[in-house]
RNA sequence: CGGAGAGUAGUAUAGUGGUAGUACACAUGCUUUGGGAGCAUGAAGUCCGAGUUCGAUUCUCGGCUCUCCGACCA
């Protein structure tokens, strides 16, 4: 994309009042508008972050057989009212013109629009197990929405529910999915915790929870030195400088972002909303359900908590917003173009940054806050070698690298 | 929901009971081009409501919004 042609542009003041760094660095370069407290756009770079991030989710759930759909945001009341869940005041509640009462909820949870889907096609034990997901917006009435998009009142989640005929199949697709989860922290560049955790309004049985240690977290969990048995701080006896119940390491404490989290739901929805199946034996049995959530809008804001530096954002390159951030300094913008899309025709993602007006100064400084991980520069000076730089932007380093080996340096 | 702070131009800020200033961004022209450029000209602003006052952006009260701490928290 030409950046004379993007319609948004980095700001060199901080937004009045923040205070966490992706809030202030998210809108200094343009990812995303705060419209109110918690509630944000996401703008073209942010949205192309965001979409690179729920393609790395939807790799992984597909790899573990999800199935992806997408279920409406408005629920109504009589979804919510066999589980007791219709009137929490975690809902932002909505109606028509002509109804008295509030009869929809904005979905912040799917186990009951899903299980009533399921019902109609869950008859006998040969329909399971599966499972199915979806990336949608979540409405949350947070008390206290906080800290940019690490925790809005309406946001974009991943929410995959599985369904079993047993306890044994859950607990064996729980453990696929736990896997699945590591391997979408870590290609999002982030390690995260398996956390023993409570369920909070949701359950009162134990779940797990993926932490990210970060100072800017909500959580607090007790972790262990050695084999990284961790504890979220709400239900843990564990105390910092015991030793780790599991391997007798040191228990340290850290803050931590909440980034996922999974819940064995057991067959408490199912009876509650009557999803059953038939055994061989033709009885009737509830179906075993589990849930499984990842912010993805907060999982963008833990990236840039923890991938920065004093001028910007520095991506991973699997969720950058492009592959290579090119910039033409002085009158050499024929060779940018050429190198722009020879780059292009080899599905290289390219910001081009063609923009004339502004100086050498100005678009180095909006490149390391955009934080695209590579930079490739031309100008007079390096046309004189036939040769553009390179420049990682984790790095110091410029390397000169001859124009004609260009693609290939970067495939490599 | 409790506590604290803040609302002045698109953004960030200064200031004043009597004509509201600066920087960046924006528009026009010229110059400039390797780390947020220079000159000139121009357009653009006091959150909402009530009160005090001859007069309120400024003082008082109420509201709304935003930020932070706490409570809360898939």
């Amino acid at each position: 994309m030409r950046q004379s042609e993007l319609f948004t542009k980095t700001s060199k003041e901080a937004p009045k009042d923040e205070v966490a760094k992706n809030a202030i660095l998210l809108e200094r370069a343009g990812f995303v508008f705060k419209n109110s407290a918690g509630v944000y756009s996401f703008l073209p770079l942010g949205w192309k972050v965001m979409q690179k991030i729920a393609g790395i989710v939807r790799e992984e759930m597909n790899a573990i057989g999800g199935q992806e759909i997408f279920m409406p945001a408005m629920i109504e009341k009589k979804y919510m009212e066999p589980t007791e869940r219709w009137n929490l005041d975690i809902g932002f509640f909505t109606k028509g013109l002509k109804e008295k009462d509030a009869n929809f909820v904005l979905g912040w949870s799917h186990e009951e629009v899903l299980t009533a889907i399921a019902s109609k096609f869950t008859g006998s034990y040969k329909d399971l197990p599966f499972s199915a997901y979806q990336i949608q917006t979540k409405f949350r009435n947070e008390p206290r929405a906080k800290s940019g998009i690490l925790r809005g009142r309406e946001f974009m989640m991943k929410d995959l529910y599985s369904f079993h005929a047993d306890e044994a199949s859950l607990s064996h697709y729980y453990e696929e999915v736990k896997t699945a989860y590591f391997k979408i922290f870590e290609r999002c560049g982030l390690k995260s915790i398996y956390t023993l955790a409570g369920g909070g309004i949701f359950t009162s049985n134990f779940t797990h929870e993926f932490q990210v240690v970060s100072e800017v977290g909500e959580d607090t969990i007790l972790l262990c030195q050695k084999c990284e048995y961790a504890e979220n701080t709400e239900i843990s006896k564990l105390k910092e400088g015991n030793n780790c119940p599991k391997c007798g390491g040191k228990i340290i404490e850290k803050k931590s972002i909440e980034v996922g989290n999974i819940f064995n739901n057991g067959i408490k929805y199912s009876k509650e909303l009557g999803l059953y199946f038939k055994d061989k034996n033709g009885e009737k049995n509830p179906v075993w359900m589990a849930a499984y959530g990842i912010g993805l809008s907060r999982l963008m804001a833990t990236i840039v908590e923890t991938h920065n530096d004093e001028n910007g954002i520095i991506w991973p390159e699997s969720v950058a917003p492009f592959d290579v951030h090119l910039i033409v300094l002085g009158n050499v913008s024929s060779e940018g173009d050429k190198i722009y899309e020879s780059l292009t025709k080899e599905n290289i993602e390219v910001l081009y940054d063609d923009r004339d007006e502004k100086t050498a100064g100005e678009k180095f400084a909006d490149s390391d806050l955009i934080g695209i991980p590579l930079r490739v520069v031309i100008s007079q000076k390096t046309l004189e070698k036939d040769s553009v730089e390179i420049r990682k932007r984790d790095s110091k380093e410029i390397e000169l690298i001859t124009i004609k080996n260009l693609n290939s340096y970067i495939n490599r």
